[in-house]
DNA sequence: GTGAAAGCGCTAACAG
DNA sequence: CTGTTAGCGCTTTCAC
């Protein structure tokens, strides 16, 4: 019942016959340790079970610990990019720790400060609703990296997926199947103003571009909503009570073509052949059989590794100039999207 | 570009004229601090922007930080404890930090310990792997309370939903629409001998218990799969390959139900008029028009909220005892399940 | 009611 | 190459 008081370096420092400045060199692999007493060390370590305290370390030097905010848990290509976040960390002495964040801007804020005070050695912030100067502010403080944004700041790094490019590849997609009505729903987050650089603005505009590069600037259709299956659903009812119904319903996210789905199926629509749907994120339930989303990929994977890559470059501070790694989406045709009705 | 010097406590205590100790009291709303004196410190405090340095803190008391181990981030039952989890946190000093656990038992284990190595002040798991004598052990070091296992210990709590009686639900019902060739699919990790008191396995026992209780012990039919998509996808394949094809599914979780799903409308069969697909967890895409899942369902937010209560319970000491607090499920009918075909 | 001082476990100069 | 010695920011006796 009573815990056993934890072994500490200078218990492995006793137990080795050395100052407990040695055994933080080992810990540390720091210069200055001759293989001997490195061996002599390490055997005392591993006898008594020591693990270092990452608290106390952190007093001094690092946490060995990199915060990530997700606005949402739930969403699967977050796993994905924590993946490869993972992925690339493992065998580092790093550790990951996800801080909720949820879709406010006050609750992430608080989050971030969280992470912060408890010392961690970075920060990877997922879609952040923060205005630029917040985060600039907060990334003076602590090495960040800035996942999904398109802002480029001098004091954090960024990385996206091209949200432009992959808004234009589903409205050509569309386009080149016969599609003129073609109705967009945007995430759009009520209360104060966000900034015009997150994934959903990017889309929308994403989508306006190519719509008047197709000469189709006077169908522009777009639907201030969610990206949750809720928001998708409602949009989507909002499109299809129209007097002249879109064709084709791109949402800004897979789970919200799953609402739009709904609402299709509900008012007695099929798909494709009534309407078509394409959703953005290519999670895994859009490759399911009885669902099979045409959608936008973005590698996830990739997006976590390289995130991974320049927070420790920073961390070890090998680089202080910012910089943004911008990478490119694929278009994944699925069932869901076909010609529209004659 | 260069971070100013963090406020700290001797900056407060040098600017209300007091000493650092009573900056400290103050700050723990310890007893023995005068009126006037909590006034003075509040407004220093307030007016330098000081935020406590939580990992100093935790160096001697608390670090005001409770670990949940979540063995996979996109669950979104796992969401809905995580919510009721931090609505009973809100308001407190207390801050939940999520640590991946992934599907290891020594991945688990890995974040568990990274997780007490940071002094966390409880820690929440759902789900764990690790065998009860491991759980316990770590249970010795820090305040623990398990989510959705059904062992009992004098170390920990736990918090649990019926999966016996959950499992009993699915079978009923399916018996009570006339079905007798009633199949389920199993999480089953492979490698090690895992625990029995997981909820996949005492779903799985559940549905051995149900099926005889009804007389049909013969016709028990479990499939060996994991709760994913694909697990179930895979799993139905099996079944729906059989001589005699069974007339209902039950998966063991929601999304091994959309895996489900898929095999039967790529075998050209119909829901629910040649198969019937049951789930567990009653996820939100459960309620989606096109799947519409029967499914059963456990209050995950209760089970977020009891737990946070046990573990601030544990951490102000104010019990030792251990308690087990288990919870009664629901089955939702949805449009998945119907009679059998004649 | 208040403050001085000794740590918590580790790191980082700095001597030797 | 090795050890001594101050701290990191906060909590906690224990005098006053």
């Amino acid at each position: 019942m009573t815990a056993p008081r934890r072994v500490t370096i200078a218990d492995v420092a006793e137990k080795a016959n050395v100052s407990t400045a040695a055994v933080s060199k080992v810990l540390r692999k720091a210069y200055g340790v001759s293989p001997a007493m490195d061996e002599r060390v390490r055997a005392a370590m591993a006898e008594l079970g020591y693990r270092p305290h990452t608290a106390a370390r952190g007093m001094r030097g690092q946490t060995y610990t990199i915060g990530m905010m997700l606005p949402d848990i739930r969403n699967p290509f977050f796993h994905e990019i924590l993946e490869g976040l993972s992925k690339q960390l493992d065998g580092t002495d790093y550790q990951v720790l996800i801080g909720p964040g949820g879709s406010e801007s006050a609750s992430q804020a608080h989050i971030m400060n969280a992470m912060i005070d408890r010392r961690m050695d970075a920060l990877i912030l997922v879609a952040p609703l923060g205005n630029r100067r917040d985060l600039e502010e907060t990334a003076k403080s602590v090495p960040m990296v800035v996942i999904g944004r398109h802002d480029r700041s001098p004091d954090y790094d960024a990385v996206v997926d091209d949200d432009l490019m992959g808004a234009a590849l589903v409205v050509d997609h569309l386009v080149e199947l016969g599609h003129r009505r073609i109705a967009h729903i945007e995430h759009k987050i009520t209360g104060r103003n966000h900034p015009t650089t997150l994934p959903q603005s990017v889309r929308a505009e994403g989508y306006r571009q190519a719509m008047k590069r197709n000469d189709l600037g006077s169908e522009i259709d777009i639907v201030a909503s969610t990206y949750s299956e809720e928001g998708g659903y409602l949009a989507a009812r909002e499109l299809l009570a129209r007097a002249v119904r879109p064709t084709a319903i791109f949402a800004g996210a897979d789970v919200a073509a799953i609402g739009v789905f709904n609402a299709v199926y509900e008012a007695g629509l099929r798909v494709p052949q009534d309407v078509s749907i394409v959703g953005y994120d290519n999670t895994s339930f859009a490759a399911l059989g009885p669902i099979s989303l045409t959608s936008v990929d973005q590698d996830g994977h990739a997006m976590g590794t390289n995130a991974a890559r320049l927070v420790l470059e920073r961390i070890e501070s090998k680089r202080t100039r910012s910089v943004l790694l911008s990478t490119s989406p694929t278009l994944i045709r699925r069932r869901s999207t076909a010609p529209p009705p004659a």
